[in-house]
DNA sequence: ACGCACGGGACACCCCGTTCCT
DNA sequence: AGGAACGGGGTGTCCCGTGCGT
């Protein structure tokens, strides 16, 4: 653990938050400089890439926080349905102690870059959504294949629309300025589950 | 007289479009020049503000077009079940044939804006999120006085929930290049609006 | 003698005004328009070739501004020392009575027309310029020739010296902004003719 | 360390040559551009003061360059009236072997600048003319006080008469793109001065 | 005959992103 | 790792000239 690598963890950490907030062709490398307290000289030596070198990185490094928290709900106790509920709480939980500051960068990604653009960040927030919607979807079939779920819906559709309904809920609370949005959806997330997915 | 018009308006449907796909802070002067054909000179003319006015005139004119959209399913025939689907079939539509290139212009403008700069955008994509949660939640609350809806979830929390996963399918749908998050989401929301607001 | 004669020279001589006093490069169109009254549609109607075709005609209406003071002077009575001496006079008038605000129009465009531009207007000064010297020029041969003035000092010489002087002076009061220099410069040129010009 | 350093000599060197021959307001920040080989951004780094400082500057380099050019005349070995002719083929010298492109910057800002601006650089010109007068004034007053010179003229009228003829000589020399103007003027100038000034 | 709307073009200045030197 | 240096693009302003309307 070289000095070096606690500065570069440092940018990375600052950089991370300034374009999550700010979006990547919102932040300058000025914003860097301030949040980072380093100077370009600095920065361009960890990061020789430059600004979109960093902003992949720094993607990566906001994705982490984010599949932390994940991982904890996703090996949570009990049945499907139990850990289905675990895992909506756990976005749900992005009003009251955001993972990140500024919105989930996947979605901020996926809005920014979804056209022009070297594309390396638009397919870094392809591949994690995928991997999220692996997640539920997993969840589902393995449920509905031990018969904690019932068969109707496809694990497919579901896992789409529990993520589509909590980012959206994301970017409601960050446009209010209110959790409200989140616990709505978290709420009619869980009684949508409840009454589709429930064994009959 | 009425040519300064056409130029305003050719000027503003150009800017919606450019705004909407590349972001405000990704989408330069120059960028409108190329789209509209003009030159700084005769877009300033038409918008003195600049660059931050031209794009609040154009994101009303980008919610406009979407409005218009929304205004011919609220008015559909049928109880209230049937025009909740026809607003999520609206909704879903911006898969086949979107109102404005670039996804929903309301939530571009709250992922973009949801920190700094004047307000003045994150403000109007507030009050438009608003009327639209408004639209929803009168559908809702009439067909529950009307007895057509079960009395269970709140209006609000209904209504929260069918824009957050509406708009989170879209932006699925933006970032997969693919209707289909919007098909599952719309089919999945009228089967949770069903589940949960059908009369006994 | 209709109208548009009127407000043709009407913006003729505001124009004069302000080219000689600003420059042709540092006057815009608008200075004139404030100049005149007039708008531009008004002011290209008389003079479609626009900025520049109105300061080569300005430029000849400030010449003949100049040329009616050195008429009267060089058609005084008296022998050649007195009409030299009335010359050099008229050119210290420019400093109690300028026929012209902003100095003289010849050696400002001189000034500024030396490198680039069309040389419409530097080929005016330069016209301008040689019959005024060819004025002082054949008085001082016709002088020589009556006997009235010595033959010493070549009639070229002695005009180009008295207009450097006198024009060099003019600057000089415009700088100081004060007449002192072509008080000095009338005073000590005269003084110079008597010395090297009085038969002996 | 001293790289930035000959970046300004070498803009300061153009921008004096640019400026003296089109005018503070005829030259634009892209002749510049073209004539330094950089772009704004370098210039603006190393005049932030824009344009107009940077003209400021010039002009002063542009006025070192005839200040050391008089420094030798004026040292010149001789009593008063040597030193006299000795200045006066300096400004001469402007026709064969200019130190400035475009003709005396004191003139061409005096005539620029009589009316306007900021005033900075008509004060620059006022104080280099002011500078020079006394140069000659005083040589004139020393030589009369120790009886090398006559006692009529008073020094303050011969200066600026020896000034104002030999910057209308250069303005004319400018005009007529001929040295013949210069010499002439520089001729009868010693010539006047001999006849006013000799001891008797 | 003149005002005004219109729009192309250039211009001044600023700041961003990057490199190089220390 | 700091800071100077600089290329490049961006924004907003103003200017010049045209053409329509009155």
């Amino acid at each position: 653990v070289a000095r070096g690598d606690v500065t570069r963890e440092h940018i990375l950490r600052q950089a991370a938050s300034v374009f999550n907030r700010l979006g990547y062709a919102g932040a300058s490398v000025s914003d860097l400089e301030t949040a980072t307290g380093l100077r370009t000289g600095g920065i361009y030596r960890h990061f020789p890439g430059g600004k979109e070198a960093l902003a992949v990185e720094a993607f990566r490094w906001a994705v982490d926080r984010v599949d932390e928290r994940l991982a904890a709900a996703v090996g949570a106790p009990g049945d499907a349905m139990a850990r289905l509920h675990a895992l909506v709480d756990t976005w749900a939980d992005y009003g009251a102690s955001p993972p990140m500051p500024g919105g989930c960068p996947v979605m901020n990604a996926a809005i920014e870059h979804d056209a022009g653009g070297s594309g390396a960040l638009r397919r870094q927030a392809l591949d994690t959504m995928d991997r999220w919607r692996a997640l539920v979807r997993d969840l589902v079939a393995a449920g509905q294949a031990r018969g904690e779920l019932s068969a109707g819906p496809s694990p497919d559709a579901v896992a789409t629309t529990l993520l589509a309904t909590m980012e959206g809920a994301i970017m409601l609370a960050g446009l209010y300025r209110d959790h409200a949005p989140l616990t709505h959806a978290a709420e009619q997330t869980k009684a949508y589950l409840d009454a589709t997915l429930s064994p009959t």
